[in-house]
DNA sequence: GTAGGGTTAG
């Protein structure tokens, strides 16, 4: 029986053979053929994707380790093709851990993840294995280690590797060449490039990236023309080199001229419109898309959450759960509809993401942990925010800021405060949305000088404040009675102060009684808005309480008669 | 080995 068991494992590529014999496996007695288990399903794939990694999972659960090395690899593959690189990794590590010497394919498949997942503890540790286990001269493995350095922005290393490689191929030169263009060395990818002693397309593709990463598509444009052939992917940098630069239309020209469109290209005009705000381009490129998968969706959603329509997101990720479409969301999707669910408010909708996130085992990273910190920030249960905060592995702009953010709305200003030095302490580059944050909190704190000075550092940042940010300032200033600072704010602003700035200088002026100013700010107030009578109420409330009692009372005169003559769709008088 | 999707404000 046992003989017969082995040979048929060896034999048997049929899937429906496959599933009777895994089956027949799982029943105890056959633990030992384990590895042959996993040789069978990895060639015949008798499951789909998601039923063979639980399958995997659970066979190297129980094998008792007695897998060997060409298993471990074949199943590392498996992962590492399927996007699961922390699997991958986690295996590398177990083929380790049980003494077994890894396979040249082991240790380029594990880098490749590795690379994949920025992990550089356990891709360092993979680099003794190259010398350990003598892979110096493994061309694969040599490449794997600098395209693993350079992913990781590690030049350096990735460069002396290179260059005590003694066989290389054009992959091992693409690999360093894509380094220097990851980190925009523009001018040593060209210098790699003109020392190549082969080119391929990849080369070339690489090339009119990075000309398109430093912004200068005219070289990019002249690499392109000039290339012997060309791919999807050229096409693909020049789309999304154009679209980067803000050249939208230039990106649609091409993207029209273009043989052979692949989805990549629909999901970049789907981006480049959606960066730019046009969603309703970025809808009718969606709609064009005959088969559509699941980055496709993820485009378009989360480009409805980005333009502010985060309930036609929700429908659309809707639409794609329901059967005659089903396609499994993944935490890309989620990441998108829980901010979707923060700006909606939904509270039933946040609970069926939870028991989703818990149901399909979503591998939740930094990003999806971030998203919901915003959530539940936002929505009022600020512990819970913070437990989540700290959970975090890296702590970065958007976390801090969404934590600076969610502690301003939950009245913990201090916290607020707090969690921006900490940032400064960290390292991590704040950017305009932390400061509306942290500004906004020294404003309810009525904290001005501090609040000022934080203002005065966003240009050390090479922040440029927006006019929200004056705003906000203005708003501080004048609540502390420093109307005078204000109105000089206002007035050295680079750009066109809007009704809210001078209705804060209103404001200002209405809580100290301050005529002057108030009037000033009213005048402008009421030409940006003219429809809007509030600003009239404020001004009257100065004449007012400044004994100008006639100026007040044609001020309210006005604002009484504007209420029945204006806006009759809503109001009561019909 | 090159090209595409996610999180923070308004």
């Amino acid at each position: 029986m046992l003989e017969s068991l082995e040979s048929l494992l060896t034999k048997s590529l049929q899937i429906n053979h496959a599933k009777q014999i895994h089956a027949l496996i799982l029943t105890n007695a056959f633990r030992h053929l384990q590895p042959q288990l996993l040789q069978l399903i990895l060639k015949t794939h008798p499951y789909n994707v998601q039923t063979t990694t639980h399958y995997i999972k659970n066979i190297i659960k129980y094998s008792d380790n007695n897998l060997d090395t060409f298993s471990i690899t074949s199943t590392i593959r498996f992962f590492s093709k399927n996007n699961n690189f922390k699997h991958s990794i986690k295996l590398y590590a177990q083929l380790h851990y049980l003494g077994l010497v890894p396979s040249s394919f082991a240790i380029s498949s594990a880098l490749k993840c590795c690379a994949k997942v920025l992990d550089d503890g356990v891709g360092v540790l993979i680099h003794t294995h190259v010398f350990k286990y003598g892979f110096c001269d493994c061309v694969y493995v040599q490449t794997s280690l600098v395209d693993f350095y350079a992913k990781l922005g590690s030049m350096d290393i990735a460069r002396k590797v290179f260059d005590e490689m003694r066989v290389k191929n054009v992959v091992s030169w693409n690999s360093v060449l894509a380094g220097y263009v990851k980190c925009g060395e523009i001018e040593v990818a060209q210098k790699v490039f003109d020392e190549m002693p082969e080119r391929d397309v990849v080369s070339w593709n690489s090339m009119v990236l990075g000309y398109g990463k430093v912004g200068n598509m005219d070289q990019a444009e002249v690499l392109f023309r000039l290339m012997p052939q060309r791919n999807a992917a050229s096409w693909n940098v020049m789309i999304s080199g154009y679209a980067n630069s803000g050249l939208v239309e230039l990106a649609r020209r091409l993207f029209d001229e273009m043989p052979y469109k692949n989805g990549v290209s629909y999901v970049t005009m789907i981006t480049s419109y959606s960066k730019q705000g046009d969603v309703e381009a970025a809808r009718k490129i969606f709609a064009e898309v005959k088969e559509k998968g699941l980055i496709l969706y993820n485009a378009m959603i989360a480009c409805y959450v980005q333009n502010g329509l985060p309930n036609v997101a929700v429908s659309l990720f809707n639409k794609m759960c329901q059967p005659d479409v089903s396609i499994q969301p993944d935490k890309m999707t989620l990441a998108s509809i829980i901010s979707a669910c923060s700006l909606l408010g939904d509270k039933e909708l946040v609970a069926s993401i939870e028991s989703y996130l818990s149901k399909m085992a979503i591998d939740i990273d930094d990003h999806l942990t971030t998203s919901l910190v915003d959530l539940y920030a936002k929505s009022g249960n600020i512990d819970k925010a913070y437990e989540l905060f700290h959970c975090l592995q890296k702590k970065d702009l958007v976390a801090y800021t969404a934590m600076i953010l969610g502690c301003g709305i939950n009245g913990r200003e201090n916290d607020a405060i707090r969690l921006f030095s900490e940032m400064i302490d960290a390292g991590v580059s704040p950017n305009l949305a932390t400061f509306t944050g942290t500004l906004t909190a020294y404003n309810h704190l009525g904290m001005v000088d501090n609040g000022w000075r934080c203002f005065m550092t966003m240009q050390e940042f090479g922040l440029v404040p927006s006019i929200d940010h004056y705003a906000i300032m203005v708003d501080l200033l004048g609540r502390a009675g420093r109307l005078k600072e204000a109105h000089d704010l206002i007035k050295s602003m680079p750009m066109k102060p809007h009704a809210g700035v001078w209705g804060a200088l209103l404001l200002g002026c209405s809580l100290h009684n301050h005529l002057e100013f108030g009037e000033v700010a009213a005048k402008h107030c009421m030409e940006l808005e003219p429809d809007s009578t509030g600003y009239c109420t404020l001004l009257a409330n100065i004449y007012a309480s400044t004994g100008r009692w006639a100026d007040a009372e044609k001020l309210r005169k006005l604002v009484r008669k504007s209420v029945f003559t204006k806006a009759p769709g809503s109001s009561w008088i019909g």
